[in-house]
RNA sequence: GCGGGCGUGGCGAAAUUGGUAGACGCACCGGACUUAAAAUCCGUUGGACCGAAAGGUCUGUGCCGGUUCAAGUCCGGCCGCCCGCACCA
């Protein structure tokens, strides 16, 4: 009896792989075999691997393993989102030159992912920081550019003092940077900006053609594209100008109690050159923070600006201009009209400042004499009351004439408001890529012409942590223009890395073309991506800009795919948490320094008594991380990537237990053991079976086998990873201790085996060989296709039928499947172990449910 | 506040979508092997109760109610937890 060496087979069979070439994607529809794209969303080279990124690649590599036996051609490709501030940071903390550190990042990591034994080719392998890659990017944007889908201009910015740029909306999370934790504040400054907006209506239409992504993320989207329909109009001030606000309630326009100005409205600022009350509460309202808990604590506050703006409907009734504190400049126009009685928060500032309070929609079953506001503001539907000409009329109604008389008026129309806002791009960073314009004092703004990309980073920086090394490198930036010929300047801002990973997948499809990002048939060919595995926490990010990527790549030519769609299917995995521990002193301490018995810690070097913290996903900062390389060296890939399937749902975070690993080592060993003891080389598919292989324990063993076939596959199907292991188990129980020396049964055992090798082998894939191999089997499992049942196997003709009286079970019987009602009522009315139960009651109904179940409803 | 999800043994979880609740794993306990331990193998394990045992009875999926022959699953109302968005006019 042999044990299984991981330290020698894994190795081994990576290498058996390598020399077969077994995972180079052939062109899309080559073979004639239908192509599978499958993608898990690509590392950040940190350096550092941990068993929690092992997860979401274990995911990816099942998918991958298991449609290739199905024989589609699948593409599972691998590549590193290599810009952003860590590189920086490591720069400014121990002098590292960002290129080199970023560059040995990924060697480590790349050999340590090649640990894990994925189904990876690696010949596409991409790296985001290299010219070969970022100059498609840069030719991309001024394609953009040309055609209105980029463009500049001054804008308000999120401005991240702790990291020094800027921020996209998307990346402000609680009125903090999403990296940094630091308060985010307003900076005007001169942007790039991607015209996102454009596509509003189509990214939020073309949600519901994506039904293999979860419902939660499209709901994300959804909210987060913020589609509100009503109308825009304007309201003339009296003395001249005007005032525009976009409401979704034109039905209560005779509501009408003030006009609302954000604090940084031009109007608003205006008056205050003249009114120093106004400059004070502009400050006031520019310092208050935009956390949550800073919203819900806000009085809503606000001054009145002494002007006063004409009703569209009445041009003899006058509205007070007020500044409000709640009034948001970056939605809509920076302005609102306010109808109190019909909207809390403008209701709340009506009575705070005395003014008007006119109620015009009347609730069902109020009567129209006595209905009258008062803490709350009425926002349902009802008939319109105190509102002229659509007296009468339903809100909805109300609604459509309202809008109607401002078009015949000339003062406004119906209009669609989106909360998406155009993505901000400019970064003052060194570490991205470069924004390849040039700006002339005679020309303008210059695009730097096709034939001089790539704009590369210059080596030799300085990384202060102060302002952008781009700006401040002595020669870099001064270039002649391109257009004149006259003194330039390179624009030194550098994308945002997420613009980076918005068409990485894309290259995949083409990584080693040199003249363009992709060819565009062989793009179009394999996209979208059949299966995308990733975090939730990219599920507006990286997800909806990838999705404006690929509309704005198809607009300007590059790739000819019609939805514009990147990803078909997605599945959003969940984390490995592990717990932490802290030493007395308070510091996080690594687990391998821990040792926990019944419940306590002590630090294993000093005895010294520990705290045992939460559970939280494993990350660097809290040392919570177990080391991916360590952890292989000591139980193998395969251990690794059957624990973190097995045992929760994939979608959930699972819980990182030093136990739980000895579970899934204890399965290696005992599928392992099996087949060593087995002794006999397996029968290959399609092998007849011996006599007596259709009886007897050999028949059960074989319809256990052959249901474990068909249930894995559907659980592998259906992304249940977790059940699909416990299929595994199963038949790792299902099989006979001893099984004398009967040839049908030992025919059958090795069939079982041959299953039970296949089934696991997109799982544990080394294991899977090394039993291949062992079972006497011809080539690699990773060749051969995917094991079908045999129908007459999963089939049961036996079934055992729960028998109730009055909804408790009190027996069973077995019958043939199919048995007609009548037999199956007889059997179970006639059943010795329900008579009892019947005794002196009347038997009312027996439901009888095919194969089911029998209930008889006795009284 | 708005939107979405969830609540099942000591723990992670299953449950053919209305049909035997707790598959599978972990942990625990008992046993075998061993001088002993580790490893391995076998077995028990939701709770309460009856029984010497075989076995049996009752009860049980956050709480209250409803629909149904039948509810973890459907409906109504609570309680609790998690996630996303949030002064969006």
């Amino acid at each position: 009896m042999s044990r299984y060496n991981h330290r020698e087979a894994e190795p081994k069979w990576r290498d058996a792989w390598a020399r077969a070439n077994a995972f180079r994607a052939p062109a899309p529809n080559a073979d004639g075999k239908p192509k599978y794209y499958v993608l898990e969303m690509f590392p950040y080279p940190s350096g550092a691997i941990h068993v929690g990124h092992g997860r979401n690649y274990a995911m990816g590599d099942v998918v991958a393993r298991y449609k290739r036996a199905r024989g589609f051609n699948v593409l599972h490709p691998m590549g590193w989102d290599a810009f952003g501030l860590p590189a920086e940071n490591a720069a400014l903390e121990r002098g590292a030159d960002p290129q080199q550190w970023t560059l040995t990042n990924i060697e480590v990591m790349r050999e340590q992912l090649q640990w894990l034994g994925l189904s990876i080719d690696w010949e596409r392998e991409i790296a985001t920081c290299l010219p070969d890659y970022y100059k498609h990017q840069q030719a991309m944007f001024l394609a953009f550019w040309e055609k209105g889908l980029a463009y500049r201009k001054a804008a308000k910015v999120n401005w991240d003092p702790v990291d020094q740029t800027v921020l996209a909306n998307e990346q402000v999370v609680d009125g903090k940077g999403w990296r940094s934790g630091a308060p985010v504040e307003t900076r005007e400054l001169e942007q790039w900006m991607f015209r996102v907006t454009a596509y509003a209506d189509d990214l939020l239409a073309a949600l519901n053609t994506l039904d293999r992504w979860p419902d939660k993320v499209r709901t994300m989207q959804i909210n987060w594209i913020g589609k509100s329909a009503g109308a825009k109009f304007r309201f003339e001030i009296v003395g001249g100008g005007e005032i525009d606000v976009f409401t979704t309630r034109p039905d209560t326009l005779f509501g009408a109690s003030f006009v609302a100005l954000a604090p940084d409205h031009p109007l608003t600022r205006k008056i205050a050159e003249s009114r120093p009350e106004v400059a004070k509460f502009i400050a006031e309202a520019a310092q208050l923070g935009t956390s949550e808990a800073d919203i819900e604590m806000a009085e809503k506050v606000g001054i009145d600006l002494g002007v006063s703006v004409k009703h569209p409907f009445d041009p003899s009734w006058e509205l007070p201009v007020w500044a409000a504190n709640f009034v948001l400049s970056s939605y809509g126009s920076g302005a609102l009209f306010a109808c109190p009685a019909h909207d809390q928060r403008d209701l709340d500032f009506a009575r705070k400042y005395d003014l008007p309070v006119k109620p015009v929609v009347l609730p069902p079953g109020e009567d129209a004499a006595t209905f009258a506001i008062g803490k709350d503001a009425y926002t349902g539907p009802g008939v319109l009351i105190n509102s002229r000409f659509l007296d009468g009329l339903s809100s909805e109604a109300a609604l459509t004439a309202a809008i109607e008389e401002l078009k015949k008026r000339g003062a406004g129309e119906a209009t669609t408001q989106y909360r998406l806002r155009d993505w901000g791009v400019s970064r003052q960073r060194y570490w991205g890529c470069p924004i390849p314009i040039i700006h002339c004092a005679t020309c303008g703004v210059v695009g730097v012409p096709k034939d001089q990309l790539p704009v590369t980073l210059p080596a030799d920086v300085k990384i202060e942590g102060v302002g952008n090394p781009l700006a401040s490198h002595p020669t870099w930036k001064h270039v002649s223009c391109p257009t004149c010929g006259g003194k330039a300047e390179r624009e030194t801002d550098t994308f945002d890395t997420f613009v980076d990973s918005s068409w990485y997948f894309a290259r995949f499809t083409d990584a080693h073309n040199n003249d363009a990002p992709f060819d565009p048939q062989i793009a179009a060919a394999w996209l979208p991506v059949d299966q995308y595995v990733g975090g939730i926490e990219h599920a507006v990010l990286h997800l909806l800009y990838s999705r404006f990527f690929t509309r704005a790549m198809r607009d300007c030519g590059f790739l000819p795919l019609n939805s514009g769609e990147p990803f078909a299917g997605l599945f959003t995995q969940g984390m490995v948490t592990h717990e932490t521990y802290k030493s007395a002193a308070g510091a996080w301490l690594p687990p391998e320094e821990v040792d926990v018995k019944d419940g306590a810690a002590i630090e294993t070097a000093t005895g010294a008594p520990a705290e045992i913290g939460g559970i939280e996903k494993m990350s660097k900062s809290k040392k919570n991380a177990v080391a991916l390389g360590d952890f292989i060296e000591e139980y193998g890939a395969d251990v690794l990537r059957w624990f973190v399937l097995s045992d929760s749902p994939p979608e959930k975070d699972v819980q990182w237990t030093d136990a739980g690993v000895e579970g899934a080592w204890r399965f290696v060993q005992r599928v392992w053991t099996a087949i060593d003891d087995h002794g006999a080389p397996a029968p290959q598919s399609g092998d007849a079976p011996p006599p007596g292989a259709d009886a007897g324990a050999a028949l059960a063993l074989r319809q256990a086998s052959h249901r474990a076939v068909t249930a894995v596959t559907e659980d592998i199907e259906n992304f249940r990873f977790n059940r699909a292991i416990s299929r595994a188990y199963e038949l790792m129980n299902a099989l006979p201790k001893s099984i004398g020396d009967d040839p049908a049964l030992l025919w059958a055992r090795g069939e079982a085996l041959r299953l039970l090798v296949q089934l696991i082998a997109p799982f544990m894939p080394h294991l899977a060989e090394e039993g291949w191999a062992r079972l006497g089997l011809p080539g690699l499992v990773v060749d051969a296709p995917w094991p079908a049942a045999d129908p007459g196997l999963t089939q049961q003709n036996v079934v055992t039928v729960p028998v109730q009286v009055n909804g408790k079970r009190r027996a069973e019987i077995e019958i043939p499947k199919g048995l007609a009602e009548d037999k199956v009522r007889e059997m179970a009315l006639s059943h010795d172990r329900v008579a009892p139960f019947l005794d002196g009651l009347t038997i009312r109904k027996v439901v009888v449910v095919t194969d089911r179940i029998v209930n008889i409803v006795a009284a």
